[in-house]
DNA sequence: CGTTCATCCTGAGAGC
DNA sequence: TGCTCTCAGGATGAAC
């Protein structure tokens, strides 16, 4: 189930044994895998070959290769993982795997990029590259974020709470303004980007905040402790899964460890809070489920 | 316009 | 053993 410490694990994967190579030709098996791309995997093939990789970039849970194509026109290669995605860098005569949708070859004639996905929720697209209207000014020292813009697709996601682009106020501010369950905000990508059903969990177990209270009956102070509950359980599973991943494995399932030993709410129905004891309660919500502590977490009293 | 919901997909695990 | 059923869930686009 990746989400953006996995993905970000992947993304750096990419940047070490992918960015700087050129492409010779891209293998899409079946139609699902590029039905993302309005020319289908025919052109997105034709027009991704020759490409040379520039940068491997990120917001939230997409995932795209800058591309300089031969046509000079800014591009980029989008890749969205789903729920099953996988990106596995190696060599061209290794087993093929029973989920394969996609293969790209070099012309160093090094180990090849794969697209693994079993339930190919992910897939592929080559779309043009726009300028960020979330780019804003930063401190010296910081780099200039997303320098080479952003994919289409990923225009209208917002940025996640780990890049220089977080604008932390306004999304406090508009989460304040909205009467929804909280919950529903920390997972539309349009007002923060990046935390899927696991690390909202996480982030509302540690924050004592159930997810089904309206973000509007919180202080900002309140969504401000929230948000930052996210970064930093985002960044600890990134600060392990970081590590586990070998030199020609650029796997999602690098991050797995910590979903072994660190979740304190997702996935623990009837274990004890390791707050305060009280056996952890799971729940519908927006046909997923919820997790949480029904001490730590009061839930709220009627039903949003 | 803002919000809610069905849908895509496959394998794991439960229950009979 | 083998069948059926339920569940997992990100993003999208249709429906309300």
């Amino acid at each position: 189930m990746p989400e953006l410490p996995e993905v970000e694990v992947v993304r750096r994967g990419l940047a070490e044994h992918v960015v700087g190579r050129r492409i010779r030709t891209a293998h899409l098996l079946g139609q699902r895998v590029a039905r993302r791309h309005e020319g289908g995997p025919a052109d997105l093939s034709a027009r991704v070959s020759r490409a040379k990789v520039l940068a491997a970039d990120r917001r939230g849970k997409y995932l795209w290769l800058v591309l300089d194509p031969p046509d000079d026109d800014p591009h980029a290669l989008v890749m969205h993982l789903g729920m099953s995605g996988q990106l596995l860098v190696e060599p061209a005569d290794a087993p093929r795997e029973k989920h394969l949708h996609a293969t790209l070859d070099f012309d160093d004639d090094g180990p090849q990029l794969r697209f693994v996905d079993q339930r190919t929720f992910g897939g592929l697209a080559l779309t043009p590259l726009l300028p960020d209207v979330h780019r804003r000014a930063v401190g010296p020292g910081s780099g200039p974020a997303h320098g080479h813009g952003i994919p289409q697709p990923v225009a209208h996601i917002a940025p996640d709470p780990l890049e220089d682009a977080f604008d932390r106020p306004t999304v406090i501010r508009t989460m304040k303004s909205k009467n929804v369950a909280v919950k529903r905000l920390l997972l539309d990508q349009g007002v923060v980007s990046g935390i899927g059903n696991i690390y909202a969990d996480e982030a509302l177990w540690r924050a004592g905040v159930h997810g089904r209270r309206p973000a509007s009956a919180l202080t900002r102070p309140a969504i401000g402790r929230l948000l930052d509950h996210a970064a930093e359980v985002m960044r600890e599973a990134l600060g392990q899964g970081g590590t586990s991943f070998d030199a020609l494995y650029v796997n999602v399932n690098g991050a797995s460890g910590y979903f072994d030993r660190s979740l304190d709410a997702y996935g623990q129905t009837g274990r004890p809070c390791a707050r305060c004891g009280t056996a952890i309660r799971r729940e519908e919500f927006m046909n997923r489920s919820s997790h949480y502590c029904p001490r730590c977490q009061t839930v709220p009293r009627a039903r949003t």
